[in-house]
RNA sequence: GGCCCCAUCGUCUAGCGGUUAGGACACCAGCCUCUCACGUUGGUAACGCGGGUUCAAUUCCCGCUGGGGUCACCA
């Protein structure tokens, strides 16, 4: 990918942020009849400075469900507007996070084949930082309509007036601009930003598709910085710009907001133009209700496909980690389309599960046909050293003996770990107590038993083994354990006969036998 | 601190005035069984507090408490 304007400096590891707010309104009137006359086009808008976690990765997710439902459009743009924190390595692992969990857009920078970046849909660029002209367009116009003004402030200024405001009140939160330029009309060609001209009065109000009315009182709110002194946008001037020239119908985004959404709102209002509806997610908080960090979990989605885990299975916890269906835990995907909606995304801030992901992706895993398990675990297989071709009968034989004992892949790729490695690797300590001397001869016996066992398939070995057994005056579990050891090295693997079926008749008898 | 948001089992949640407050994860016990899982049966466990409104509040309103978000020329 060569879109590169960003050098080449390293991702930091920043959190993006995706707070939360949270509101107790009723909702407001479902807008669904007018979205079915126009186009839904919602956006997925990240800022590429870190890896995609899995609180965007749900945001996009809820995004990409409502394109997809109402077959709509998803929008992907790059708020790259923070030139000391973007990389272009942080827009590939957007990329690839999303191409990984099968969120597609429709809209938005693509890699070309080449190797560069390319653009799809009519409404680019996407990259925020390509559409400098635009937002000069637009502060014009703001200035035109006395909804935004020059400030010639320096950061001194500032700086002083907060160490102020600090002594003043013993509190270095609640500084607010004073709107010294506010009123200014002489326009000296000096280094300046450009800030929003909030009303003095009145309110500001919104029906979020989420948290239901949300009011804020103007003067409450501040003069916002909307385009630094060098020309380049600050939030939220490019999000509701880009919004309006994208014809975005439905803002969706983390619940850190909802602060920003009144200032944004005066921009569509100053400018004439018709409000979008919003909806705002609520934050995914750790095991210990602080915001989610990578101190308590992997964060990072590709950290869960290098996990093993499945695509289906991040986005179906995802997708119940604050949304709701009735009493349904597992989605397929097309379910998940089918299903979403706004009114049960719940309100409160969720708590990131370990545990209840792993149940949830179990089952995804347990769902899938032998053959996929088997083609998407050869990678696994392939770290631990073992050759083995997705497509190769023998692994879509054992596939199905591991799903129902495997969470992730790498679970499953140890799980069949000794189908494919000669000789199997043995656990010494169930070697040393269940391969003695005198379980090796009755293993011996075993071997000449089923020797000659045809078809050397379960019910047939599992036949002549209780006939052998039964004759023998023998149960079963005097001979599994030590038979399951000598197989596979393991205490603990699926069904003897199983397993002998998948090893075929010459490995497991020179196993026996060993 | 100002502004904004939120509040049902430990966790994710259902509930949208009258329910034995339901499900799932986790946990415990039983069953199944050649081991380990899967599966299955049962169990422990919740409406934060105080006022209203109402014949009736988990549900509607207010306050409190608690939690969270945000107060940048970050997003």
């Amino acid at each position: 990918m060569a879109c590169g304007f960003y050098g080449s400096r390293s991702a930091r590891s920043v959190i993006c942020p995706q707070g939360g707010v949270k509101h107790r309104c009723r909702r407001g009137p479902s807008s669904d009849n007018r979205l079915r006359m126009t186009e839904v086009r919602v956006r997925f808008a990240p800022s590429p400075t870190g890896y995609l976690h899995i609180g965007g990765a749900r945001t996009a997710l809820y995004n990409w469900l409502w394109a997809r439902k109402l077959g709509g459009k998803l929008i992907l743009r790059i708020e790259d507007t923070d030139r000391e924190r973007s990389t272009e390595q942080s827009v590939r692992a957007i990329f690839d996070s999303l191409t990984w969990l099968g969120l597609d857009w429709d809209e938005g920078p693509v890699e070309s084949s080449a190797g560069g970046c390319a653009s799809r849909g009519k409404s680019g660029p996407y990259f925020q930082t390509e559409r400098l002209p635009v937002y000069n367009d637009y502060v014009a116009r703001l200035i035109g309509k006395g909804a935004a003004y020059r400030c010639y402030c320096t950061k001194e200024d500032l700086d002083r007036a907060r160490a102020e405001h600090k002594q003043k009140t013993g509190n270095e939160q609640g500084f607010r601009y004073p709107g010294t330029c506010r009123e200014r009309t002489d326009q000296p060609d000096l280094k300046h930003v450009i800030r929003l001209k909030v009303p003095r009065s009145g309110a500001t109000s919104w029906v979020d598709r989420i948290k239901g009315r949300i009011e804020m009182q103007n003067e409450s709110l501040q003069d916002a910085v909307l385009m630094r002194g060098d020309g380049i946008p600050l939030y939220n001037l490019g999000a509701a710009v880009d919004d309006i020239t994208m014809g975005i119908t439905l803002v969706a985004r983390g619940d850190d907001h909802v602060i920003n959404t009144p200032q944004q709102i005066l921009i569509y209002q100053a400018l004439g133009v018709p409000l979008p509806d919003f909806a705002h997610l609520p934050m995914i908080l750790a095991p210990s209700g602080e915001k989610l960090s990578k101190r308590h979990a992997a964060v990072s989605v590709m950290d869960y496909k290098e996990q093993g885990y499945l695509p289906d299975g991040v986005l179906n916890y995802l997708a119940r980690l604050g949304w709701s269906h009735g009493d349904q835990e597992i989605f397929t995907r097309a379910e998940l389309i089918e299903k979403f909606n706004w009114e049960h995304v719940g309100e409160t801030g969720a708590r990131f599960d370990i545990k209840k992901f792993q149940y949830v992706q179990a089952n995804q895993l347990r769902m899938l046909p032998p053959e996929t398990l088997a083609s998407e675990v050869a990678p696994f297989l392939l770290k631990r050293g073992l050759t083995v071709a997705g497509s190769d009968p023998q692994l879509i034989a054992a596939a199905p003996l591991v799903a129902p004992r495997a969470t992730t892949f790498i679970d499953a790729a140890d799980a069949l770990d000794y189908f494919f490695r000669e000789p199997p690797v043995f656990d010494e300590k169930a070697k040393a107590k269940l391969l003695t001397a005198e379980a090796r001869v009755q293993l011996t016996d075993l071997a000449t038993v089923i020797e000659n066992v045809t078809p050397f398939a379960r019910e047939a070995l599992e036949a002549a083994v209780k006939a052998w057994l039964e004759a023998k005056g023998l149960e079963l579990k005097t001979v599994a354990q030590p038979a399951r050891v000598a197989l596979t090295g393991r205490a603990a693997s699926p069904g003897l006969f199983e397993v002998m079926e998948v090893l075929g008749r010459e490995r497991s008898l020179r196993r026996l036998r060993a």
